[in-house]
DNA sequence: ATAATAGTGTCTTTTAGACAATATGTA
DNA sequence: TACATATTGTCTAAAAGACACTATTAT
């Protein structure tokens, strides 16, 4: 706890720093693994005027309860899910990160269907949203965001990357009911290679965490078997990864 | 961002909550695992006064550049120490955790050799800070601590064990040189569980973590090789964790 | 020599990966 | 039937676990 003579200020007298929350929502688009994104508003007093954003944004001491209720709210608010898979992925807090003053924001990713979506398109009137839209995540990458959200965007995508090495997550992308052929096309996709039919198949049904619901017929070739999730609140873990892993699973952010 | 009408309040008037970092800081010592804890000021306006908390306190806009530089700084004001593994855990808000406000915190963890710390022993010019006191971990977790400590104390803790199943990350507790004999006690400590003495050394030495240097007699029989890390600021990931494992190792915070 | 601890070797088990083979739908 | 895709089976490879065995020090 701060250092402080015998009759100085309270604590809560110290300056504080702005507190926000940005949410990573991802999903499965065409083949290719998606990050929605809105538009800074455009007023003088805004910093990144017009500029490509996460979702996010103050928490709201009235109305958010937690950090994890105001991460809710801002999904909910642009998507209109409420019961997205949710996770935090960790906090950056410093000077710089935003010209407004210190500031530290908590950063927490989803992962959504995109069936499920209805976007805010920004005319509503609750606006000061820009339009929210559906980005590619590899171009994004290649891309310049508000603030240090280029900085959050690679680290939600290297928790993922690095969770989908022996967990269930790619799941939680997909509309309801799915098949594994098409489960494994968003394994692949996440982790940008190939993975052996066979082998995948074992992981996920040994897995158990999903329940048959009877089939769904491709545009071609034979029907596959439909499954739906047990539980859309929490992953499974498989007891070993796919292969070697690269990147550490549990180390967030760094400042 | 927020919502705002076009000619609101900027942003940066919302009312802003409390923003604090707190460290959970783990030894090893006496063949246990041990946490840092300090006692909380006894002042009238002071919360949880006299009860046991974790290090931390407000973030200080003037003189901490970033979160992470705030846990540093926290952290050697208490040991001593400027380098130690240190990481992320999450972050906690929320309108009820501290009476003073809506509060937020930045929680880090930290492994440190016992040896190399200088305990801050609280009667120093600079105080505020009561004693701090090495304290047994499964002790502490049937112990009340100030604030919601005991959650960021059980969340470091799970996220310790986790992680020690598929990383290098006990050798941090150690003080160098150590012994694969000294280490494989620390994974046993931190696992609560006894590992194969073959199985661990072909991991240990595959992992190519350590170096060698000299030799460590110990107390009785055959002295033992010693070994230093090659880099104290990152644990090596092991290609399969120990065995089935329980806990998902990076799934952080709730609320 | 004996006790105690360090270090090695061998066998088994588990599961991922490669890849061939079979099954079932539609045009 | 031909084709496309789903599903299964068999073999191999890599690494962890169990556990017996050898090595090196002090007394």
């Amino acid at each position: 706890m701060p250092k402080m003579p015998t009759a100085a200020p309270a604590a809560t007298d110290f300056p504080r720093p702005l507190v926000t929350v940005d949410v990573v929502i991802f999903t499965l688009l065409h083949d290719s693994l998606q990050v929605l994104l809105v538009r800074r508003p455009d007023a003088a007093d805004e910093p990144f005027a017009q500029q490509w954003a996460l979702p996010g944004g103050f928490v709201d001491v009235q109305h958010d309860a937690t950090l994890l209720d105001c991460a809710l709210r801002k999904l909910r608010d642009k998507t209109g899910i409420a019961t997205p898979y949710l996770e935090q992925l960790g906090s950056w807090g410093s000077a710089t990160r935003d010209p407004r003053g210190w500031s530290a924001t908590h950063c927490f990713y989803a992962l959504i269907p995109a069936a499920a979506v209805r976007l805010e398109t920004g005319a509503s009137a609750n606006a000061g949203a820009g339009a929210a839209q559906w980005w590619d995540v590899d171009a994004t990458l290649n891309t310049a965001l508000a603030f240090d959200h280029h900085t959050l965007l690679a680290a939600a995508l290297a928790r993922l990357r690095s969770k989908v090495e022996y967990t269930s997550l790619p799941a939680f992308l997909l509309d309801e009911p799915f098949t594994l052929p098409a489960l494994q096309r968003t394994f692949e996709v996440v982790l940008a290679r190939p993975i052996d039919k066979s082998a995948f198949r074992k992981r996920m049904l040994d897995g158990q965490f999903m329940q048959e619901a009877g089939v769904l017929p491709g545009a071609q070739g034979r029907p596959a078997v439909a499954y739906r999730l047990r539980d859309r609140s929490q992953a499974t873990l498989f007891p070993r990864p796919f292969a070697a892993h690269g990147a550490d699973p549990a180390t967030g952010p760094g400042a």
